[in-house]
DNA sequence: TTGAAAGCGCTAACAA
DNA sequence: TTGTTAGCGCTTTCAA
């Protein structure tokens, strides 16, 4: 028994219902509906008056099912929570309806199985982008066949990707840290101990390019609690730190409350920078220098290039697009 | 010509280029593909390997077409890079799935016409929740029949609604502020001088209750740079304020910024607290003090009311759900 | 200006 | 275990 149903018993109406309603044939409804021309005005407001009186809804999948125009883009995000992905999710969004695309979106970090979450999502889309917890042999599986391509690829290799390398605006990033006068920069990474990020590898390259030998400390987690933590270990550790290149922005706020709290002042005698170029640099005292990345050009990559792949003008597999980070110079340092 | 047609020139493969490929009824390939029972394993293994290498993929719009099964809430959101909206579509995203229905996004903010952009958004949706930019009337007009829940409602009144009212937890905001021994407090509104907010308003109202009369500044619009100015044309109207109440948690971060860039301790000389409790908050130094919404109940209220009403159980017009702020006691008081 | 016929891709029900 | 029939709701021919 569905409200939507003025004909109890027989499911929501169709468009014979209405050609029925109003006396005419299917087509002449289809044409009232769709503002088709070679319909007779008394005609078409007699349709859509029966269509209201019936509470109408042409279905998507009749439709979707004829004309062939109903495409819709698969968007994999970790957590919305974390303010990254929102980021790139308007992007998408933008990029898509520019397009004519729907966007369908999944978020893996709440969901019970991932695998499955992401099959689902498969059956519902006709491309999928994102940032898909699963490794590449997964990928291929739950994919099969679906254009896919993997935003911040690294080193995964399954489908189309971007490619977000860091390189280039870390060295403007250490040239900066030491115009403005820095001489013992600290690393705040994430993961274990030894084991260095690839941002956190190239930052410190870098600076050994420059001749600076930069220490780091690891932060357990990406999270704005282990920024904390984290920073705090590295004032413990060195006390004498003049600047602080973080893992990303989330980290890097972490580390401002940490600084914060514990009196020291930033710029002044720490420098902080963050990496992403979050709109969230923006929200905290002072604004956070941070090597940025254009979501909207990314989202434009990823989404154009998962359309090509769907139309068949680019492979399946091997398409990489880079996209650079560019050294966003705020309050911080 | 498209890679996924491996057929060149006829499109994707149907179920019936499979089915002839294998040799096999159609019906054999849905079982196949579905994990029917009831087939041969030998002829599922042949079958499967058929529509690998035909790319096939079934149709989304064959399938809902016949099974019934595919639902989708569209989520209509002013703009994901607010902090406000992403917190809102995680849950929403988390509620829907739970259910086993699929989300579209649609983002107001940067579509050219926000009427066309929502008369799509309907088309592709079974039930569309959220905020769109549409008064009553256009979005009847939008809509019609299309279960809608309007979050957040206000003073509309087509569709369904979640209401928020603040008004007790701004009872309990009024306390706390006094209790820590604000005596000239402030309320930092957004709009037009002269035209306070609902939320302003109550705030007012509250303290007005409490003996307290609160002068209000008026903020131009609810942005980070609103809140900074606004909090600059406050300090200089009322240099000896000892409370800021802010509209919501973005403009208390711009406030956040102005005092600290003025020198101004928070809590120790001016206590500050927003409203809506979002996650942003814990970012910022000192963290902030906020009326906070449950944003996994709101997303449960709204998704729950809009499937009722899909469901017939619920009529489409009339339904609405309380839910209710709370303080949140961080830092910054 | 309207209607009839055909078919989009799929699955449920039944028959073999 | 497999195939056949029927039909989901819609739009695009084509004919009247």
């Amino acid at each position: 028994m569905s409200a939507r149903a003025d004909r109890p018993g027989s499911g929501p109406a169709t468009i014979i219902d209405v050609a029925e309603a109003a006396g005419v044939s299917r087509q002449t409804v289809t044409r009232a509906m769709n503002d088709m021309p070679g319909i007779k005005e008394a005609t078409k407001e007699r349709v859509l008056a029966a269509a209201k009186e019936l509470a109408y809804r042409p279905s998507r999948f009749g439709r979707g099912l004829v004309g062939h125009t109903q495409r819709t883009v698969g968007l994999v995000v970790d957590d919305l929570m974390n303010p990254y992905y929102p980021q790139l999710a308007s992007a998408v969004v933008s990029s898509a309806r520019d397009r004519g695309w729907n966007v369908v979106l999944a978020q893996t970090a709440k969901a019970a199985d991932q695998y499955t979450l992401i099959a689902d999502l498969a059956k519902q889309a006709d491309v999928v982008v994102g940032y898909p917890a699963l490794t590449d042999n997964q990928a291929q599986e739950v994919l099969a066949g679906v254009p896919f391509v993997r935003i911040d690829m690294g080193e995964y290799t399954y489908g189309g990707g971007i490619q977000m390398d860091v390189g280039d605006a870390m060295g403007a990033m250490a040239d900066h840290l030491l115009e403005r006068g820095s001489r013992r920069p600290v690393l705040l990474d994430v993961g274990l101990p030894g084991f260095p990020s690839a941002r956190g590898k190239s930052f410190l390259a870098a600076m050994s390019a420059r001749g600076v030998q930069v220490p780091t400390v690891s932060a357990a987690t990406k999270s704005l609690s282990s920024g904390v933590a984290g920073a705090n270990a590295l004032l413990e550790a060195h006390p004498d730190v003049d600047a602080i290149m973080t893992f990303n922005d989330i980290v890097a706020c972490g580390a401002l409350k940490a600084l914060h709290e514990a009196g020291v002042d930033v710029p002044g005698q720490v420098r902080l920078a963050g990496c992403d170029g979050l709109n969230l640099g923006r929200f905290v005292s002072p604004e956070l220098t941070t090597l940025a990345v254009d979501m909207g050009a990314v989202a434009e990559a990823a989404v154009g290039m998962a359309l090509a792949m769907y139309a068949g003008e680019v492979p399946l597999q091997g398409a990489r697009t880079q996209v650079a980070h560019h050294l966003l110079v705020r309050a911080s340092t």
